[in-house]
DNA sequence: ATATACATGTAACAAGTTACATGATTTA
DNA sequence: TAAATCATGTAACTTGTTACATGTATAT
């Protein structure tokens, strides 16, 4: 009943209370997470979590200039996190706009075809650079335990920093491999 | 104006003109190519990009019992398409649910969470070996062209496969490190 | 007999994005 | 004085999924 969004938002919650606010800023920018809203979906979602008594709100004075809503997890809220964590995604199909229009790039000049690919691959260059620099961050910690969230953190930036790499020299191969067949009208 | 979908469909049928039905086939499964729609959502396209004239049909006697409409790309559709192909995508969020379900793991009991890591390195094995199937298939042509739709559907498939393979690589480094800090309980 | 392939559509619903709406405080 | 941060909400729209609707021919 409760949605991929009603986990990501409890699975925030699970780690330190937030308002609505500080969820939409988490929720903003999906690095050492893999998800994103905004906070038009993020309101109405917790009132629906709080009828659904997952999560429980106290008003409090806020750092800005008005009263604001302070959201915990309640002990329901956690085990159905919890319940939901530990099964399976159903599959989910792949939805990636570049690869559709790589799909159609034979049609098109090899040079633009070029630039295209350019510009993804410096795209990637930056992701991985905020990985590195967000993994050092978490490495200066120490070892951490699996029951602790940064654990998974450190695992989930390996995994995406090790994408970005693979991403990059998939990118530098098929540039090689289009000058190989078609060199630069330089 | 035009949606990532009605790219889609254009893409396929900038290679060959198919029927409505024949696309929906074409999106089921996104093997060698990375978007998916049901045939509810592209029946209603097919009239969008006909009303915009990216493309035109034909009735004819299809292969099963009632009438048919086949599908062709336009001289307008083909230009629409070869400029979206060229422009880079705006940037999209990553959504993966498996990294959402992971980031609250460390709530859950480990043998729970390697099960379901397990689960998901399986997954990715079936995906790898479905790729290096098609992978097979294509290499047998020999060497192509980058203004054959086949040189971009290699570099799909390479790039499909690499990507499975490291996420594989990923969930048995993981599985280690949790039989490293907490190990199995057999 | 039953299921699958062929073939095309509409309707209801769920999820997500962008815009509308309001308003105080702090920083440049 | 203009923009950014804090703070919470609603409305309109787009995209995608599931269900409804109909009907023939072939394979099991």
């Amino acid at each position: 009943m409760t949605s991929a969004l009603g986990y990501a938002l409890l699975g925030l919650l699970a780690r330190r209370p937030r308002t609505g606010y500080q969820l939409a800023q988490a929720m903003r920018r999906p690095i050492g997470y893999f998800w994103t809203a905004s906070h038009s979906q993020i309101y109405p979602e917790l009132a629906r979590l709080e009828g659904d008594a997952l999560v429980r709100h106290r008003v409090v004075a806020g750092p800005g200039p008005r009263d604001t809503k302070r959201y915990t997890i309640t002990a329901a809220g956690k085990r159905a996190l919890t319940a939901w964590a530990t099964t399976p995604a159903p599959p989910e199909a792949t939805r990636d706009e570049f690869l559709l229009r790589l799909y159609s790039l034979w049609l098109a000049d090899p040079d633009d075809a070029r630039t295209l690919i350019a510009v993804e691959r410096d795209r990637h260059r930056a992701a991985l650079a905020d990985y590195e620099r967000l993994g050092a961050e978490l490495a200066e910690a120490g070892p951490v335990h699996p029951d602790t969230p940064a654990f998974y953190d450190r695992a989930s930036v390996r995994r995406g920093a090790a994408f970005e790499q693979h991403v990059i020299t998939w990118c530098d191969w098929l540039l090689e491999e289009l000058d190989r067949s078609e060199p630069t009208t330089d």
